[in-house]
DNA sequence: CATATATTCTATCGATTAATGGATTAATGA
DNA sequence: TCATTAATCCATTAATCGATAGAATATATG
């Protein structure tokens, strides 16, 4: 059996397609962006803050590596992940970093002004909480993507109208915003403009892709 | 806020460093034999069959990124994955791999002579059939990696040695084979060899990295 | 202390990749 | 049909990565 080492090596070059899109800071960018849900290439390229050639230069990537599937809907064209496995290989990946690499962890004690734990952090207790009305689950993406998924009692008011729509919060209790995950700087901000305000705001650092794996 | 977008890259970039170890399958390969236990660099030169240089240069990587630790024993320096969900996340990748990646599905499909499902393929009922002796589940790893973990109920008989200590395996009963996982083509060999002698003997895909993986 | 063994470090070459700008395709609408 | 919009393809450049060979280190053993 000479061959052997040839498929085996076949075997793990195909498993590393696999690894080298998940390889690239902007794919990965991508990535949790299409975890929010659909979304054309001038949105994604918006989003992440690069070129729409660069974007689809990256789309490509991941699509010849079957982990998103492609729709025309009139001129756009949209994105989304070919699997939900996709989301939950993302928030493995990321958790498994944030465990292990120190720089990450610091890098994200820059963000999190205030400790993520004065808020009831298991997802039971915070559910019922907002169930009772005792908290106020507040989703700060954009309200498309508040409409394809949402954290279950949450209310939509996107980053931009906030500053407008302050009244429509209750200062006597408490408000837990949440964006799209992590690495998401929007619920931080919402939370420092609320807590300008008054307001007893607080940062929920996961988003709908963490809170979907099941563990 | 001008340097919110540095933040976010720098986060990325944190985050690409776990999955640039995944993106090459030489380090995908010795994440994989990792999973069997601690080995020393020789050792996973060998069983990779590539030179202890490069062994080296790619397990550096893997330290770097805090994926795995190192302990001296001797004259040898044993690696380990440090944490279990790095195996977690090896048997996340692979699993992915093989559902999008046509590619992928062909070339197992060279492997698996025959299908995998003519055996008790759930878990629970395959334990069962072993506890009962009515199935002889085999590991063909090298006695050292069943020693450090094996399914339960399993039987060690390395694949050197199977050709002469077959008599120690009855042909009255099926024989389920496994080795490292579905990318080690140990239990396919013992498989082939084992139906030449008249034994009535199957491939258990999965090895033990994929088994403690709770789904 | 000298030698053998196990492993790492450094330098180098070729191959791959990320990013950018220019040209091209595909669908829409006047 | 022609212009417009959305997205992709293609060619180029700089940076990075994988692999190899030679030198260096660190530990064990005589």
């Amino acid at each position: 059996m000479k061959d052997a080492r040839q498929i085996k090596d076949m075997l793990y070059e195909q498993l590393a397609r696999i690894g080298k899109v998940f390889s690239s800071p902007r794919r990965l960018e991508l990535i949790e962006l299409l975890c929010q849900g659909a979304k054309t290439v001038e949105t994604l390229a918006n989003e992440a803050s690069i070129s729409v050639k660069l974007t689809s230069a990256h789309l490509r990537e991941l699509r010849v590596a079957r982990l998103v599937e492609t729709e025309r809907r009139g001129k756009n064209i949209y994105y989304r992940l070919a699997d939900k496995a996709v989301a939950d290989l993302w928030v493995n990946i990321h958790t498994l970093a944030e465990e292990r690499l120190v720089e990450l962890q610091m890098a994200l004690h820059k963000i999190a002004t205030l400790p993520n734990d004065l808020v009831p952090s298991d997802r039971e207790s915070l559910i019922k909480a907002a169930r009772k009305g005792e908290v106020v689950v507040l989703d700060v993406r954009p309200s498309e993507e508040y409409l394809t998924a949402h954290l279950p009692f949450a209310r939509s008011i996107p980053l931009e109208e906030l500053r407008q729509r302050l009244d429509e919060l209750p200062k006597d209790r408490s408000i837990v915003a949440y964006c799209r995950g992590p690495y998401c700087l929007m619920a931080a901000d919402a939370v420092a403009m609320l807590k300008d305000k008054g307001y007893s705001a607080y940062h929920l650092r996961d988003g709908i892709a963490e809170w979907a794996v099941t563990k």
